[in-house]
Formats: structure tokens, sequence, C-alpha cells
DNA sequence: CCGGTTGTTCAGCG
DNA sequence: GCGCTGAACAACCG
């Protein structure tokens, strides 16, 4: 559920709720989630892992964590902590992150750093990893100001695909090395969002979860790598650690 | 059936 | 105030 292109799907699939009005909300969350009621839905966006339904003067961020989950027209046996009932259909949240968002959403996310967004900007995110060149790579990919939208299996894949080694310094790597990075970051996204539709993203990991090098053949290191310490998966032979 | 995790925040400590 | 650690959350898969 949580990386940024499976939130881009949810956006998707609700897009026949715009415009719609919720005639009950219920759920668990502790927030004033009542004041939702009779509200109409001006429209959902994402930024990274966020997904934002946007009303007149207010906005429900939801962050779906490790475990959250949702469902279309449909209820899972759990109790819901966000559910919105429409006319036709309802939408329902679990074990989720609900927040309540004032003001004019634009002012508050900057669009230009989710990596699934029209207005990605990879200069932005070279300017702000030369600014911190005694990063890993590994943390600077999971780092939602730089490269928001990114999860670990993004990171596991992207490193491989470039044939970096996860705990190069950002600052070391050669500068096309740099760039294919910040390109990358992008293009796979887009790539697990296209797999993922397809129910082919396992399928489709190259190095994530992986116990051998599918181009060398040896084994890959697992190792809770850098100060996000997440599980890393890499080959020693084929990606080339800088420092 | 248990262990581990596609994530983030916060308290506590030195 | 800082960085680091561990807990908390809570669901599903293998």
């Amino acid at each position: 559920m949580p990386e940024g292109p499976s939130i881009v799907i949810l956006k998707e699939l609700v897009q026949p709720f715009i415009g719609k009005k919720i005639v009950e909300v219920g759920g668990n969350s502790k927030m004033d989630i009542q004041r939702i009621a009779g509200q109409s839905v001006n429209d959902f966006k994402s930024w990274g892992k966020h997904f934002l339904i946007c009303f007149d003067h207010f906005t429900v961020r939801i962050h779906f964590m490790l475990f959250g989950s949702y469902r279309i027209n449909e209820q899972k046996e759990t109790m819901p902590r966000l559910s919105l009932q429409f006319q036709e259909g309802e939408l329902n949240f679990y074990a989720c992150s609900v927040q309540f968002i004032e003001g004019d959403v634009n002012e508050i996310y900057d669009w230009s750093s989710d990596v699934m967004s029209d207005n990605w900007s990879s200069d932005k995110a070279k300017d702000k990893l030369e600014k911190q060149p005694t990063t890993l790579v590994c943390d600077a990919l999971l780092d939602q100001d730089i490269f928001a939208g990114v999860g670990n299996i993004i990171k596991n894949e992207v490193l491989f695909r470039i044939r970096v080694h996860p705990e190069s310094l950002v600052g070391t790597l050669p500068a096309n090395t740099r760039d294919e990075v910040i390109a990358q970051a992008r293009i796979y996204s887009f790539d697990f969002l296209e797999w993922k539709k397809n129910y082919v993203l396992k399928k489709n990991w190259l190095a994530h979860s992986k116990k051998i090098c599918p181009r060398c053949n040896i084994p890959f290191i697992k190792k809770y790598c850098g100060k996000t310490k997440r599980r890393t998966f890499f080959c020693t032979n084929c990606q080339l650690l800088y420092q």
C-alpha cells in the first residue's frame, strides 16, 4: 500500500466521487471527522505517500503508514478509521493516520518534490542533494523532503538498476550518476505504478527481498543500512561504492 | 503460529 | 538543542 505509486492508483480509483456530497461519516479516528459530513469533495490529490481529500476550507490527509488499507464500495471486517458515505457508494480507510489541514493545500505542499507529480523538479532535487554531500544515498532516497513518494522497495530497485552501492555518499557520486539517482527515482516509480496496476509488481523486483543478484548470480547482501536503518538488498560486485 | 515489515512520530536520554 | 534509540501503532503474508 504505502509507496507513492499506490497512492496515485487510489487517486485514480476515486475519481467518480469528485463533486459528490458526503451524507454520512463514521470511523474510530480521534479527529473531529464529523465536520466532513455534508461537505462535497472538491478534489483528490496526492503528495508522496499522502492522500488528500480536498474540501472548501480544509483538507483531510490520509497516511497509510505501514499497515493502512482502503476499500471502495466495500467494507472490511474491522472498524474503519474513517468511513465516507456518499449518496451512491462509500470510501473506507483502515489503520491509517487521519489529519486535518486548514487552508489552501497548495500553500502547504511543494508539489515539485513529489516524484509522481507533473510538477516534479529534478533540478530542485539536485540542489537538495548538493547541500548534504555526506548523506548516504540510501537515506537520501527515503528523504521525503527530496523524493516524496519513494519508499523502501523503490530505493532498493533504483540503486540496483543504476548499479550504485546504497552506502555511497551523495557528494562523492559522479555528477552523471547522481543525475541517474534523481531520474530513476521518478522513472522507476512510474514503472512501479504500471506493474502494480497489472498485478505484476513483485514479479518485476530484481533486488528487493531477493537472495541472488540476477546479474552476477552471487548472493545479495541484506543489511539495515544508513541512519534510516531500513532493509537494503544489494550486490557488492555490480553496485559500485563511492566514498 | 510466529516473525517481519512497502512508514512515521515522539518520548527519553546523553 | 542535537542526534540517536526504541516504542508505539496494528495488519497481513509467508
